[in-house]
DNA sequence: TATTAGCACTCTACCTAATCGAGTGCTAAC
DNA sequence: GTTAGCACTCGATTAGGTAGAGTGCTAATA
């Protein structure tokens, strides 16, 4: 059985309907309220065809028809290559290289990060969430230690991207003046310029060695830089919002269906998953859906979910995806993506 | 009419019951599963004056009785008025004046108390959330400014409670080591042992008249430390943990209850409420309750919250909450949370 | 006087049957 | 290939009927 024109608008015409309604949707709607101008019977046939080719379905005899995750996968399909083709007859947009100067205050950037998907959730009726970017690839720009009590250093690690990790820590012995200033040269002169992942324990055992008479000094000190490196890097950082906008969808929340829903929103763990399998997709970047049983998490499988990821250079990437029903408007989900990505992009350049 | 003992018994057995089923209770039961010897029909006249006293009500004719919001009062009154005896009788409890160098990485501390309503949550099977403390009231006991690149120079402000504030900015004249040398000696001196809400716009402009010269740079300055000392100190931070939990409760989940609850746990704002207003409340420091429409929340009328405060001294304190529904073990709550504090003045105490 | 057995009464929860209506598949006519 | 017509199916809604839990009241009892 081929799929021809007249079947892809009634299976357009099916996904729009139940978009719209949540209810199955019956030949005689499709009759009245498409342009193709068709009795119910005939449509009817159409859709018989449809459901043996495993694009739609009836929830029992004598209801409507509702899209199958097969329907949607070819219509969202379709409509990501539509939006590829217009997007390569534009111009190329410009792919800022966010150097890292331009980047000011990045630190600031997971409040503007939450900001985003608060509006994002607000605007599209649909749950939103971001992973916050992994810099573990920026490079150690400046290091700091400096004395704040008798006993009690402050060391103060700022990596590309400006982000500023530090830590205070104890000492046995009171260090002199000269000591914290050679310990610090010692410190940017090795460290500077290696990523945050490059400084591993090998690298630090072999500093330990080369430390030679206050090997134990130097070692706290280390070991209490290196904690500062890493600190909160591991463990992804992931936010939401508006995940109770589930409860707008009545497929969503009858049964246990929403707690299921809500507990992974609260749970983070599991939405990482969802954020991050992405990324190896067939090196394919920019937006990805994932509909009903392609989720990964099995907990969500009648929803759907889009996401786009997001890059300010130098490695510093994350996922920003949005949450709804199987019968989410996926267009505009799309659209509302890629205009948080332009957001983003024009807020980090501005900043210059 | 009056509340003899007799009464007391019942209602409470009323209470019990009804927090393990869920289900309006019966003369029946009671007269079966409590150790007052009593028929039916003794225990139907006595309810029947409990309920002309406004202490328990009927959902409907013929069915049994459940507490009212000042039948719960009571009790919980009561409840902890005897808590207090039985403190008052034990030997007073050190509390330590957790002095400034015994909390160690305070600046975890918010990771910490996620962990533990995390734990809360977990435990009681009802929602916590804990508002991050507030340390305005800290002094600031170190201040330095570095250079990171040539004209961007680094803030770091370090805070009683070892809580460390920075921010990077850039200024338009390059500095020279002895400028930035001078500007630390001047902010130490005149910021040093200042209060966070003491360093407020007065004091600011006091300083850059002082700066004579260098007044635009010095302003610069003075404005980014500010701003670095004040980042994210408005705004209460609240976390929350085991919202989902309230899915437990059939009470609270049919309707629309489910979502109106959830979205005051997604929006915080409103939940700020519910932990600042018991501070004022009459003085009394420890545990508050608040039952249904006590609750400063409307949307949350069917909830009940115990509450906490906690401090290390120094003004830093916050509050830890357990919402659950108006059935809730507040016997189980009250210990929950007492063993958090406990927890909480060790662990503090431990790191020293 | 306090307690209790007994009973009529009330109301919800649940089950059943009946009806309605939306939507289908199929057949036959166009 | 399209469509009108029709019998059929099945969920949703409604109405009626029953069971059971629990009450309030009265009268008997200790």
């Amino acid at each position: 059985m081929e799929l021809d024109e007249r079947k892809k608008k009634i299976l357009h015409a099916i996904i729009l309907n139940y978009q719209e309604t949540g209810e199955p949707v019956g030949s005689r709607t499709i009759s009245k309220y498409s342009d193709l101008q068709l009795s119910s019977a005939t449509i009817r046939n159409e859709m018989a065809d449809l459901e043996e080719m495993g694009l739609i379905v009836q929830p029992h005899t004598s209801a409507g028809r509702i899209p199958t995750d097969k329907g949607y996968r070819l219509y969202v399909n379709h409509m990501l290559e539509t939006a590829e083709l217009e997007k390569e007859a534009e111009p190329e947009r410009q792919v800022p290289q966010a150097a890292d100067h331009v980047v000011e205050r990045l630190d600031r950037m997971e409040q503007v990060l939450q900001q985003m998907i608060k509006v994002l959730a607000a605007n599209t009726n649909y749950a939103a969430l971001v992973s916050a970017p992994k810099y573990s690839r920026n490079k150690v720009k400046f290091i700091q230690l400096s004395r704040v009590e008798e006993q009690r250093l402050l060391a103060v690690v700022v990596v590309e991207g400006n982000i500023i990790k530090n830590t205070i820590f104890q000492v046995e012995e009171s260090l002199t003046e000269e000591n914290i200033l050679s310990l610090n040269l010692m410190l940017n002169s090795s460290l500077n310029g290696l990523t945050i992942e490059e400084i591993n324990l090998d690298i630090i055992t072999k500093l330990k060695e080369q430390a030679g008479p206050h090997a134990d000094v130097v070692g706290k000190v280390l070991d209490a830089v290196a904690q500062a490196i890493r600190a909160d890097d591991e463990g992804l950082k992931i936010y939401t919002s508006g995940a109770t906008n589930i409860f707008r969808y009545p497929e969503l929340t009858d049964g246990s269906k929403a707690k299921d829903i809500l507990e992974v929103f609260e749970e983070k763990e599991q939405l990482e998953e969802l954020l991050t399998d992405k990324l190896n997709e067939e090196g394919k970047p920019g937006i990805q859906v994932y509909i009903g049983n392609e989720m990964p998490v099995q907990s969500m499988k009648d929803c759907s979910v889009v996401t786009a990821t997001y890059s300010f250079g130098g490695g510093m990437e994350g996922t920003i995806g949005i949450v709804g029903p199987k019968r989410m408007d996926y267009q505009k989900a799309v659209d509302a993506l890629q205009t948080v990505m332009g957001q983003l992009d024009s807020m980090f350049r501005k900043e210059e």
